[in-house]
DNA sequence: GCAGAAATGAGAATAATTCCTATTGACAAA
DNA sequence: TTTGTCAATAGGAATTATTCTCATTTCTGC
């Protein structure tokens, strides 16, 4: 379907915005940032977009980071580090998870996987940079 | 230093309660729990102390689960299965993150890597049963 | 244009977490 | 034994991210 509509323009406006850029944002960067294009967006709305294109599978989670979620537009499985005082994420394409450990974790679980991540924490260089 | 005395009864009760459970509890489900000993224990002792502890690196951090931070005591590098529907974590200590990717990453971030965690969500046995 | 459905704004409500302040226990020195 | 100091704590207020409610607006199909 075409969503060039003007009813879709907000919910297209930050499904485009978290996939637009590798800032891995929280719903409060998008808000701010969506809002220089569409200045009536309302917070509630960006939460709640967020949260379907999360349960549609456009959009993943990282979880949280210093207490605020945080979204990643990019689908394919990939590896972050993330700074623990910067709160900044970066993605990591040359590590990889191997394919077929999520079949072993399902046999191990005894459950159905449906994902899976790997993320390194620590201090960034531009934070060491600073201290 | 022993810790007997009765000044660190509670800090201790805190530390003990994260360590010997494989729940990989949250804050509410230690208050809960370290109350049976020390009736008179307060919430925010609790958040202070697993703060603390996870500062010192004494227990490690899952991130949060359905919104609500996890803790584990077990400090040893391993894997999680987190079920998304019931909330319960896994451990899976028969799979393993290759200890060199570390420098990989602190390679390739330029940053100081501290930790990695690998976990896979899905739906656990359990659920899948009761579905 | 009209009816029903979907999307939204605004702000209230909720829930996890942190902060604040008075109090208490430990411990050392007088 | 008393006193001073300092870390640890309780209890509740404050904060903050997130979700909910509901009235309103916008879209779609007719």
């Amino acid at each position: 379907m075409e969503r060039t509509s003007k009813h879709f323009r907000k919910r297209d406006a930050i499904l485009h915005c978290v996939r637009s850029t590798d800032a891995h944002p929280s719903a409060d960067w998008v808000f701010e940032h969506v809002k220089m294009e569409v200045p009536d967006i309302s917070l509630a709305t960006v939460y709640r977009n967020l949260a379907l294109f999360k349960e549609q599978g456009l959009i993943t989670s990282l979880g949280t980071v210093k207490g605020v979620e945080r979204f990643d537009g990019n689908t394919e499985p990939h590896v972050h580090f993330i700074c623990t005082q910067c709160g900044s994420v970066l993605d990591l394409p040359e590590i990889s998870v191997p394919e077929e450990l999520n079949s072993a974790v399902a046999r191990s679980s005894g459950g159905r996987v449906d994902n899976c991540q790997l993320s390194f924490t620590g201090i960034c260089g531009n934070c060491r940079k600073l201290n």
